[in-house]
DNA sequence: TATCCGACTATCGTATGCAATTGATGGCGC
DNA sequence: GCGCCATCAATTGCATACGATAGTCGGATA
């Protein structure tokens, strides 16, 4: 298995995708279910650095995933891409057309008002049930994540755009939960997905912040406060992909059903 | 097991889509995104139909889903097989242990309680919104769907279990939004698999009337009044489910917890 | 010159073959 | 007789090959 994530982190060293060969070891720890002890499949491998890849905004939506053209860079064969392919386009952040290849997904904005509104409600369940159980070692890991959160603003790369979406991947692990969790990754990846659409570009530098204050809140376990915290923190997310319709129109066929009617 | 491969085995004998004809008349709609009008590819086929057979209860909880096996009876190569089940993998209906073969999950009472919390979550959210806007057309459909689920009651097959279901889908997809409706589709399928390894059996008589109920509910607008329905019918299904934990060791490895801290 | 049609190319969907891993069975030593 | 190890069968993981489909480019015709 090291050896095989050896010669993927080499083989991309001077291929296309190499971005993703730097941030992948900080990485693992979050990026899945399975953790670094089990052996990971080709397919797997491929699914969590495309993955990594489109969170960490390097691969922007839109963008064509030409299976052939993945396969090569990786040194895998098409099966095991096409494996991962799937399983993205299963969690939604990777369309999948038929005979026409697959492409890093574009939330249109109603798509994207409906996320933030589901991960809202979801997001604020997660608060109740930490508020109510959250245990010292899950203090020490959220303080430990916003820790290398802050490490990683130096570069304003996008490490920092990954964790910043991890540490609320993190919070939700921490309930116990494994559904809402799997929820909560779902509508966090697809946040990252819109931001990448939508926002001009990425702040983190406010979001360290209003981590440490959703960890403050979740220690003064007070409920209405923390969710308060929480929601506020998420209308900023918000906000910060400026959602108004009159900028970045999401798709042609957007524009052009206004003058279908027309016609 | 053997009898669901045979129905699906003999109707495949004479083309794969009209199979599908004859048990998913009512269900296209609900099913997966694509529509009809869509060619189906033969991963497609094969998806649909392991999903329709697992939420049917035809494929129980644990049963070994062999790839050779599959792509036999199905007359598919072991490729649209694999593809079909790393989707299922996906939406956490099947297990997929490497090198050893995938199988129908078998949700512990933990996950199982952890899914009914999250499964009134998410409805009570879907109530909510129905309440609010719901138009004519949409309370059609909902009774449509009724009148199929009482005319399939006669049978007691399989046919009412995944009705029941997925009248449950039907409302998320009514609230126009697209990842609600994709989570309530997850948990509404991990309840199924949750019915199949708990409950004694399935009595789909009183649901088809809480269905009538909740109908009647969003019809009076009564924000407070539908939402508790929902809940009250949810807390019925769970307790259909008979959770008490001194029945039906989920799993081996829940067995010798106990014994293994006494080691 | 503009439009339509047909061949071409690139890419995907599927099947098949081989290598690798797992679990089992039988033989061997104790 | 009992336990351990090696070999074997079964099944999955992966790669490659072939057929099918969609988009493109060039030529023929009006």
């Amino acid at each position: 298995m090291a050896t095989l994530l050896y010669t993927i982190l080499t083989s991309t060293a001077d291929g296309a995708i190499e971005v993703m060969g730097h941030v992948l070891p900080t990485a693992f720890g979050l990026l899945g279910e399975a953790t670094l002890s089990e052996r990971s499949s080709r397919s797997e491998v491929v699914y969590r650095l495309l993955r990594q890849a489109i969170l960490e905004q390097a691969l922007k939506p839109g963008t064509k995933l030409s299976e052939d053209t993945i396969a090569d860079h990786f040194k895998v064969s098409r099966t095991s891409v096409r494996g991962a392919l799937v399983r993205l386009n299963a969690e939604g952040i990777v369309d999948l057309r038929a005979n026409k290849g697959a492409c890093v997904a574009e939330p249109t904005l109603e798509e994207a008002r409906d996320i933030f509104s589901l991960r809202r409600m979801l997001e604020a369940e997660v608060i109740r049930r930490l508020v109510a159980d959250l245990g010292t070692s899950g203090f020490k890991r959220l303080e430990q994540h916003v820790r290398e959160e802050q490490a990683a603003l130096s570069d304003h790369g996008p490490l920092s755009i990954r964790l910043a979406g991890e540490f609320h991947i993190l919070l939700a692990e921490l309930t116990g939960s494994q559904a809402l969790t799997r929820f909560v990754r779902e509508v966090v990846s697809r946040c990252s997905l819109i931001l990448a659409r939508f926002a001009r570009l990425h702040s983190p530098e406010c979001a360290v912040d209003e981590h440490i204050q959703i960890i403050r809140a979740l220690r003064s376990k007070d409920i209405a406060a923390a969710e308060k915290i929480m929601l506020e923190h998420l209308d900023a997310v918000e906000l910060r992909a400026e959602l108004n319709p009159d900028k970045a129109e999401p798709d042609i066929s957007e524009i052009l059903k206004r003058y279908a009617s027309e016609s």
